[in-house]
DNA sequence: AACAATTGCACAATCGATATTGCGTATCGC
DNA sequence: GCGATACGCAATATCGATTGTGCAATTGTT
């Protein structure tokens, strides 16, 4: 049991099997045809190696290949249903590829993107998926120069290809679910929807205001920056901006868009303390879809992003080769309230 | 820009500075001191190598070394609260160390369980989690001849140390609360609890399958089997199974103990097409937490485990060097109806 | 039978870093 | 003033795999 026998190499089973390391090599990676190896040695050789439970030192491999078999991808937080989906995506499709994903969360902070991005490199990560990074030229730059074909997904990168949601359009379907299902409220400063979360520079949240603000101004003739919070994607932020808007509006808005399902998170922390009756007269949504937050004691508008064609799309788009600037942009779908989604992982977990 | 000068090497920094390739090393590694480099020639490299944008490549320090630099987890699923907060936590305590975490999810297929752990050996990580594997043994195998030292989260190894959720205490728990709060229902096969979802070999599920049959045998006298379904964990397991047990009983059990966030999905995903009112005669728990679960149309008891203290203790033990077996034991939560707890990460995101 | 072509494989260089060894020079002790 | 340390660094072997090259032995050609 506890022999300390290392994991044998291909010098060992050459040893073994009176094979040069050369030979054994090219037996055990497929490419002893090319090699002009008799099927004989190699099929003996697969027959050792598998005795004697080698297997490759990939680290040696990728050294000498200048690959590692490794697909990154960084992505915000890992504990979110959005970006969850997509780690599963990703990985299922990684895994198609006999590829080894790595999927890191940078937490929003730039330079542990950075640091991350850096990281990745050194370990010669042979393309990387960029989620919801805050500052994707400084990325782009640190790929280029190591050679890393890479794609941004859900913001679009200037100097590399990206796939997005349309933002403006489900922020638009959202917003306008809301503005349909807003009650009238006697008080104008609580009779108007109100946008909470994530960060106004970025790209998918800018698109999103857009989209309220075009859509609100269209239906109600305005809208005022106040009705506009983008307070960042925390919890903790959503919670006491919306504790403090419903402070000073002396209850909710008729109509609440949040942006994000930590900002969700957030005002629900808040909402708990309120009375049941409370939500009659707010309407909700909420950019991006959980599948409990579809079943609240309150009705729910969610955004679903089609996590998984934001990733295969991407995959496509790299395997293909491209690494010129382009946008695709994915559709997101309008999931009413009561409406379980479970996805294409529903016979699994 | 597009210059396709490779990334440099020590090699060219020691050209570039005139020093030999293992002074650069030394000088960059901070090993400079031991090797008796001068901190002058140290500096002037370290600025040298800055000033070129060197960074290691860590696949050919990781072969030297025989050490990666890389910690692995395995978990089944990423989409799912519990795991993608215990993936959270993973990452943070790597990070805190130096660490690259690679988070490999296994969809609970042992095949695929065992490629992977077999692939991560082969990129020679320096530890392993594993988090909900179906065949600990082979795992464990598979690690002691490669000499990777692991840690099993929520399932104990016979041949490795252990932490683990009191799941006995968790069920316990949520089950008393389950049947304190349980309606009278006048039909007798309705008038007791059911378990829901997970399957009977896990040992996180036989524990709480175990507590669950003490528990509502000592407040009813009896547990008939029909009242554990061990299904599995896909939510579309837990749907067929929970529109299969309505049917057959006429209507809601008085309780439900949902043995999984999935499970809980795919009851969720009949629960909609059942009217409002359903539910008030109907006793509902969840064994794991999610904040969108604790606000729902009808009150739901969820078990949280700290994920966190999980990992904060298998990476506490991982660092000691323990690798004997060794069972540590996490005290999980009740979380009350309507309460959010969003986390030590509540900030972020 | 002489020569060419093919087959089957071994040898050695290589990837980029680290660790061991050793050599010349400066400093020290007495 | 001469050997003993200490110092500062270069050379070199090594990790385990891949790959270009070369050399016998076999087969084929005329």
């Amino acid at each position: 049991m506890a022999l300390q026998k290392q994991k044998p190499t291909i010098y060992d089973i050459a040893k073994i099997s009176g094979a040069s390391a050369s030979t054994v090599s090219a037996a055990l990676s497929g490419a002893w045809k090319a090699r002009r190896i008799s099927e004989a040695t190699a099929k003996k050789i697969q027959e050792i190696a598998r005795n004697h439970g080698y297997t490759a030192n990939l680290q040696a491999r990728g050294l000498r290949k200048a690959k590692s078999g490794l697909v990154g991808m960084i992505l915000p937080i890992h504990d979110n249903r959005f970006f969850s989906s997509m780690s599963q995506s990703f990985e299922a499709h990684a895994r198609d590829r006999g590829w080894c994903p790595v999927i890191v969360s940078t937490l929003r902070d730039p330079e542990e993107e950075i640091r991350t991005v850096e990281t990745l490199a050194s370990y010669a990560v042979d393309s990387l998926f960029i989620a919801g990074a805050s500052n994707p030229d400084a990325i782009s730059e640190i790929c280029s120069a190591a050679g890393i074909p890479h794609i941004f997904i859900d913001l679009p990168g200037k100097s590399a290809p990206s796939v997005v949601s349309d933002n403006y359009l489900g922020a638009e379907m959202l917003c306008q679910k809301i503005l349909d299902t807003m009650p009238e409220n006697s008080n104008p400063i609580r009779n108007r929807p109100y946008f909470i979360g994530g960060k106004a520079e970025d790209y998918a949240t800018s698109r999103r205001i857009e989209a309220f603000r075009n859509t609100v101004k269209a239906k109600t003739g305005s809208v005022d920056d106040s009705q506009i919070i983008a307070c960042g994607y925390a919890p903790g932020q959503s919670f006491r901006e919306i504790t403090a808007l419903v402070d000073h509006l002396g209850g909710l808005p008729s109509g609440l868009f949040l942006n994000s399902l930590t900002a969700f998170e957030g005002a629900l922390k808040y909402f708990v303390t309120l009375p049941s009756q409370a939500f009659k007269d707010c309407a909700i949504g909420c950019y991006d879809y959980d599948p409990f937050g579809a079943f609240l004691q309150f009705p729910v508008y969610m955004v679903r992003q089609n996590s998984d064609a934001l990733i295969a799309n991407a995959y496509q788009i790299i395997e293909a080769g491209t690494t010129t600037p382009k946008l695709i942009k994915i559709k997101p779908d309008l999931i009413p309230p009561r409406t379980i989604y479970t996805g294409r992982f529903s016979e699994l977990g």
